[in-house]
DNA sequence: ACCTAAGCGAGACGGTACGTCTCGTCTTGCG
DNA sequence: CGCAAGACGAGACGTACCGTCTCGCTTAGGT
């Protein structure tokens, strides 16, 4: 029978997405994000391209570009969707919090692709101005959200009141991003514990 | 067929290098590191391409593929050939040596092109593999090096003994590294004393 | 990483030739065209280059490419586009005919860019089987063609009955082109005259 | 293709041919030229290349230049070289001799490397100075021989006494020319008794 | 119920850079 | 001085993307 239908029949087999009026299509805008997405996570910044994000998600390089006007906008407007705060545990001590926000990132930035998304991101503030904005406000507000650990631990009476949280949130932020970096994630519980102890307890003898 | 060329060659007359036998010319290796180093410099990564080195350099794109086989390790040709290890002052404690080495290390790469170099080369690991390789078989060697501030304060008795130098090493230069990749070298003595302060006293109260 | 460009495009603003949407631009195949017609006919398949076409014409190198897949498929439209049947001219006699024939087509072949485009596509065809099948096609088409002339002159009455006219053909534009190939267009009338005194009347005493 | 012999590479084994003092070495013009007929016969004029004779004769490219300057005077040397004049048969008669003249040519070109070495002379002819003039007095001089045909026909007084052999003898081999510059010679022997036929006997009714 | 406006996919356009090939020149070290 | 070897500057090869453009289609919302 001619007009049989069964629902599943939205635009014809090849499943083309097409304009639903003169406003912006969300699916598109998802379908062009999953492909970044996925081609950032599974290739890198290298084999990233505007190109390559149009064919896997079968739309129209205008249509990108009329949302995200550069590469580097589409960078982080992916990594802006992926990035989730990580559940911030309070362990009741200030080696235990830097321990597990450590140990939770280094894990984060391993087992999903945020960790190469996060690199990406960070290789593209390197030369252009607008991911260096990006990366630099970004940076400021997790420094932030982490400087939590201290703040509490301030108010427990813990350490000094002289610490400043957000520093220390960003020395410890450092190291976790500097292996990250230079791709050494998988660092053992033992040599975070080594890292924490150094750093809470400081070097002095 | 390909390549036919009518007499018209006359190639220049003026100071065109040539080779100088089967072998290869110090003279275009120089020109080329020089022209690539010059452009990572002013530009970064971006606006840095083989076509644009071969220009500047006066070379052919083939003598720069014989010897460097990629974009990459052109980059971190460059980046050996101009790095240079940061005069080692031995302050006399370890507070006045990691205060030395944070300003010493930050103004080096805020003030010459080794800043952006070392930038570029961290973005290119972000993507290659074997930048990533090169990179962090640097990153060791640095701070083994580094590490000798602490070898020398725990030699003295200043430090505690169950320190590990270069762990240590890598906590102190990652936050260095960190102001580099997000643009923020211009940190204040009194903001590197505060780390400084953190860093070797502990958080603890 | 590839292709990366920092915002200095602006594209010179001045007559550039544009996209005219999802097909086609005729101007631009007619500039192309036009230009590797002027390489031709300039300087033959020497300095003919896909480059130099490109240069010439404005057009990027891969509008070309998408169009005509390699250099010889680009001289032989340059080719097809520009051949046109020389005028059949009716003297009344196959003598005339012959001569007429003979004396407009080398004189076609030395005032016009088509003999220095012909001898493009013949130098082409020794070496590709593409080209190759084009000539012969085409000289078939001629062939048959000028055969006419024998055609007439049969119905005439005035040569032979087993006269083959396409052989007859091929024998005389075998000579024009013999001349064509190796740079002796400027035969005299009086030339002509015995070619075709030799070839109409025979050899026999 | 380094290690790859085929007969022809004379050299012993250790392939290196040198400097047999202050002069000229035979062995490496003959390992040039026959790695640069075997090159022509076997690809045509792509795939021939300074280079790739230089690689199959495990010659230096010098050595090429400072006895050929270019790549049209080796191809003409190769081609002076391996060229040899048909056996002049005397069947008796102007018909017998111009169809053994057609038969043994076209034989000769299909059959042997001689014919893709013509058409690769004829080639090089048409845009470039130096080959056109060597095909033009090649020409000149193998219509000459052929004209022997007509001149002994005339002193038979088979033929006018008005005849001009060599003018005769070009249109002969016009014909064959133009058979192997458009990929046509395998002509059943009843073709070219057609094509003698017309060409001795006139198409005069 | 039309009509305008904008988003959509598609893909051609002028370009730049890619990495490879060959050009013709040069200089070496050996014989 | 001839030779093999091979580096050199130059530039064409054919391909991939760049970012811009226009097309023909679709649908929503204002008239």
């Amino acid at each position: 029978m001619r007009g049989e239908r069964d629902g599943t029949d939205d635009t014809d087999a090849s499943g083309a997405r097409q304009s639903i009026g003169a406003r912006r299509n969300p699916a598109s805008a998802a379908a062009i994000l999953d492909a970044a997405e996925a081609l950032l996570a599974e290739k890198g910044l290298g084999g990233f391209s505007i190109e390559a994000v149009a064919r896997a998600a079968r739309a129209g390089k205008p249509t990108i570009y009329r949302w995200w006007p550069s590469r580097t906008s589409l960078v982080l407007a992916v990594y802006q969707r992926s990035k989730q705060v990580l559940p911030e545990v309070d362990t009741g001590s200030v080696a235990g919090d830097c321990r597990a926000f450590l140990t939770s990132l280094l894990t984060y930035w391993r087992d999903t692709p945020s960790g190469q998304l996060f690199r990406s991101v960070v290789a593209e503030a390197q030369h252009n101005t607008e991911a260096a904005e990006v990366l630099a406000a970004y940076s400021d507000e997790r420094h932030n959200g982490t400087a939590n650990i201290f703040r509490r631990a301030m108010a427990r009476g813990e350490i000094r009141a002289d610490i400043d949280p957000v520093l220390a949130a960003e020395m410890l932020a450092s190291f976790a991003r500097g292996r990250l970096l230079t791709g050494r994630l998988d660092a053992p519980p033992a040599a975070i514990e080594r890292v924490v102890d150094q750093f809470v307890g400081g070097l002095r003898a």
